[in-house]
RNA sequence: GUGGGUGUAGCUCAACCGGUUAGAGCAUCGGACUGUGGAUCCGAAGGUUGGGGGUUCGAGUCUCCUCACCCACCCCA
């Protein structure tokens, strides 16, 4: 019936989903292979953890209660009957991997990044969509405040390198299991007195989070909020201590960031710090990235007791930012009239690839001039010539579309001098 | 999940107050031009006006439903 109705359906992309077409694909391709270069450089290493778990860890790990797992997740029951979930966000699957593999007891650095798709079933809108991908970076087992220092470092130069401009990094510390418990107290106290002010939504956070009423966007709301508690006067002598020392490393590194006391993670399991990076020149959905320090959760998922902090990156996000435009690709165009050029097409085309020059062939039979507008349009630098007095001689003509000169040589004369030329 | 906006050719857009066969530019393909690109000219192809119902003698246009996209709430990277 459906059918019926909408024949078309079942041709379209899943809402929320996009193709990555060739054009826009070099732009990943960049920032892929920038990000993997630069995380490599500090010594971490790629993890590929699967696209589907049991719902159970993210119920565990990402928090029964947070939205993402109560209305947000992809989740479905496999022939076998599991509850199965296509990840909303990766961070509890590295965990995983790192129980089930115990690679805690490796002695390897537990520093690991990953690129690649996670889901969330949201209605979309800009910067927000069902498939999106995340950049993730996760350190275990260090809980020196210098291993937050790195990774903020890494984000910053991540987005320096790709030259990303416009953005702010904003750090706070969101405390712990010893010092926070105190700090709600206090902040729903203070919510409470003035709760007929606040808009219908933070009424309903003062009793669950109220370290979320810093998150609401309506003005009374905020106005009100800057005469809370901040959470900086109740940390803990540790936290405090380790916030310290996040900035003095910060500092000794030059990376230039504001202590935003209102920031709040909206995942469960965050500890101590917490970080964003946000595109000032952004709408609605404006953090390109954030992270931050969960000492607790391994633990409290039932594993070992191993502290662990990362951040996650919104591709999607990260790319509308770039200005980048890929350089135009370095390739050669074989032109050929007949079945024996046809042949020999094939087989210097396979040579000159062997040799590092991209080399395109195509077999549509237009007529010579045909195929030289075709070699301009795609943007050939070269043609390679093929037509009967080349096969009769054994030298091809290469002409340079640029400068419009041709010059007659062998097969590897003219390679050679390809492999000069190309990047 | 809740609101608002927009859907016409591959793309960007026309089409009066509801009125004949829904047009144009770009792109595509072909020809002028049978071994040499960008230009020019000529031609072709391309559409169930997102889909479905309703009103009407007549719907791209009005109306209802639905789908998709966009924007905001919410959430978050």
């Amino acid at each position: 019936m459906s059918s019926d109705q909408a024949p078309k359906k079942e041709l379209a992309a899943v809402k929320g989903t996009h193709d990555i077409l060739p054009g826009e694909v070099e732009i990943w391709q960049k920032v892929e292979t920038t990000a993997t270069r630069l995380f490599e450089s500090y010594g971490y290493r790629e993890l590929r953890a699967p696209i589907i778990e049991h719902t159970e860890l993210f119920e565990k790990g990402t928090g029964r209660t947070t939205d993402v797992v109560t209305k947000e997740m992809y989740t479905f029951v496999d022939k076998g009957g599991r509850s199965i979930t296509l990840r909303p966000e990766y961070t509890p699957s590295v965990a995983r991997a790192i129980v089930e593999h115990r690679l805690d007891l490796l002695g390897t650095p537990m520093r690991y990044y990953y690129i690649g798709p996670m889901f969330h079933y949201d209605k979309p809108q800009k910067g927000r969509y069902r498939q999106f991908h995340q950049i993730d970076v996760e350190v275990f087992a260090e809980k020196d405040p210098a291993v937050d220092a790195e990774i903020i470092e890494m984000a910053d130069t991540l987005l320096r390198v790709l030259g990303v401009a416009e953005t702010e990094i904003l750090v706070n510390s969101v405390g712990c299991k010893a010092c926070r418990p105190g700090y709600s107290r206090a902040l729903r106290a203070q919510a409470e007195k003035v709760r007929g002010g606040l808009c219908e939504d933070c009424r309903r956070k003062i009793d669950i989070n109220p370290l979320r009423i810093f998150d609401c966007k309506v003005e009374l709301c905020r106005a009100l909020a800057k005469e809370f508690p901040q959470i900086m006067e109740f940390l803990c002598s540790e936290c405090r201590d380790h916030f310290a020392e996040v900035r003095k490393y910060l500092g000794l590194a030059g990376i230039p960031h504001r202590v935003e006391p209102n920031l709040v993670r909206g995942l469960d399991y965050y500890t101590k710090t917490a970080f964003e990076v946000i595109n000032r020149g952004g709408g609605q959905q404006n953090a390109v990235l954030g992270g931050g320090r969960y000492d607790d959760m391994m633990k409290d998922f039932g594993g070992p007791d191993i502290c662990g902090i990362g951040f996650a990156c919104g591709v999607e996000r990260l790319i509308a930012m770039l200005s980048f435009k890929p350089e135009p690709r370095k390739f050669v165009y074989v032109v050929h009239a007949g079945d024996a050029a046809k042949a020999k097409a094939v087989e210097l085309a396979r040579l000159f690839r062997v040799g590092g020059v991209e080399t395109l062939v195509e077999f549509a039979g237009r007529g010579f001039k045909s195929q030289f507008g075709r070699a301009d349009k795609l943007g050939a630098s070269w043609v390679l010539i093929i037509g009967e007095d080349e096969l009769a001689k054994g030298e091809f003509l290469l002409k340079d579309m640029a400068t419009g000169t041709q010059t007659s040589g062998s097969p590897r004369v003219l390679l050679a001098a390809l492999q000069g030329r190309v990047g």
